[in-house]
Formats: structure tokens, C-alpha cells, sequence
DNA sequence: CCCTGATTCGC
DNA sequence: GCGAATCAGG
């Protein structure tokens, strides 16, 4: 396989959207993690917290850019029957309970459900920002390593698992992992 | 052990 | 330029 404009377009997409280089290579295919970033340095788009965690590298850069404007039309490729339009509200609630049935899965640990409290609004934007880019998986398809956070309502057929990357042994991606554990300090009261 | 990106260096 | 091997880290 070579490093075809195609390839190349898809994967400085995915580097920007924050796809990890293992999934970059496993969606481009006939090429390895190692590859996909190799490339990535040639390409001089390394900058991406370095390692794992987000170690911001203090990159000061003194520069000011002119002005490139750079934003050019971003038409989604794939777009799949998204049947989510933007309910912050309803994206951010990561699981519903109308009745709360057995949407416990195998009797895995399904996550402690930040029940009906109130979490940040930094961290609810952020998960319904990352939701965009979950996996969307079923509950099938969840591993070891796979966010198990539920979004939707389970009873409905539109109920799925984040499925993104966990960070380190961790049940959520990073992501969510930030609504689950909050410090309890952090949710101190909160209008309602 | 799982994973992440970073770097090196023979090809 | 390429990427496996290796390194450094969570």
C-alpha cells in the first residue's frame, strides 16, 4: 500500500479529528500504527499531546499566523443516518430509565449512572462533542477496551455504546470518564 | 497487559 | 519516503 492523496486526505482528517494512529491504520487498512504516524511526522502534523495521556507540550509558538483561513468546505464523506440532530439534553444523558428494566448487559459492570445529578456544563459538551465520533456500538461489540458508556434510551433503537478507545484500564474514553468521576466537590449544588 | 505517540535507521 | 523496531510513557 502506498500513500495514495486519498489515503493521505483520510488521514490527516482522522489525526485532526484525534483518531488515535492505531484506529487511523486499522480504517485505512495495509498499514500499521507505526506507519500512520511515521507519515504523520513527515507530514509535519505531529502535534497531538504527546504519549498518551494530555501532556499539553508547551508549545508557545510566538508566531501569529497572517491570516491562512483554511476553512475549506468540510462535506462529511460518510455520513451515516445520524438520527441524532442535537439534543445536548438528550446526547448527554447517558442512560435513560424509564423503568429502570434490565439494561444491565451480561452482568458486566455497567457503569454507576451519574443518575439524575448534575455534571458541569464543560464536561456535558465535551461528552456530546465526542459522542459525534463514538463507535456507536452495540453491546456486542464491547471489549475490554471499549467505552462502555451507554447513550440513548435502551428501550428504543436508538441505544448504543460509546465504544471509543478507554484511556488506561478505565471503563470510558477519556471523555467520559470526566462525567463519571467527578469529584464531589465539583457537583456542589447546581440550579435546577 | 493494554494502549498511546516519538524516534531511529536500514531499506 | 517508508515503516518495523524500538523507545518512552499512561
Amino acid at each position: 500500500m502506498s500513500w495514495t492523496d486519498e489515503r493521505v486526505e483520510l488521514l490527516k482528517k482522522m489525526w485532526g479529528e484525534g483518531q488515535s494512529a492505531s484506529q487511523i491504520a486499522k480504517e485505512l487498512g495495509g498499514v500499521t500504527r507505526n506507519a500512520v504516524i511515521g507519515k504523520v511526522h513527515r507530514l509535519g502534523l505531529s502535534n497531538r499531546s504527546s504519549g498518551t495521556a494530555a501532556s499539553d507540550a508547551p508549545k508557545s509558538e510566538a508566531k501569529a499566523k497572517p491570516a491562512p483561513a483554511k476553512p475549506k468546505a468540510e462535506a462529511k464523506p460518510k455520513a451515516k443516518p445520524t438520527t441524532e440532530p442535537a439534543a445536548p439534553a438528550a446526547a448527554a444523558r447517558p442512560a435513560a430509565m424509564p423503568a429502570r428494566k434490565a439494561i444491565i448487559p451480561a452482568g458486566q459492570p455497567l457503569p454507576p449512572q451519574p443518575s439524575a445529578n448534575e455534571i458541569s456544563p464543560e464536561a456535558l459538551a465535551k461528552v456530546s462533542e465526542i459522542e459525534k465520533k463514538a463507535k456507536r456500538l452495540t453491546l456486542l461489540e464491547l471489549t475490554e477496551r471499549t467505552c462502555k458508556w451507554p447513550v440513548g434510551d435502551p428501550a428504543t433503537d436508538d441505544f448504543w455504546f460509546c465504544g471509543l478507545p478507554v484511556q488506561a484500564g478505565k471503563p470510558y474514553c477519556e471523555a467520559h470518564v470526566g462525567v463519571a468521576f467527578q469529584p464531589m466537590s465539583s457537583r456542589r449544588d447546581r440550579r435546577r
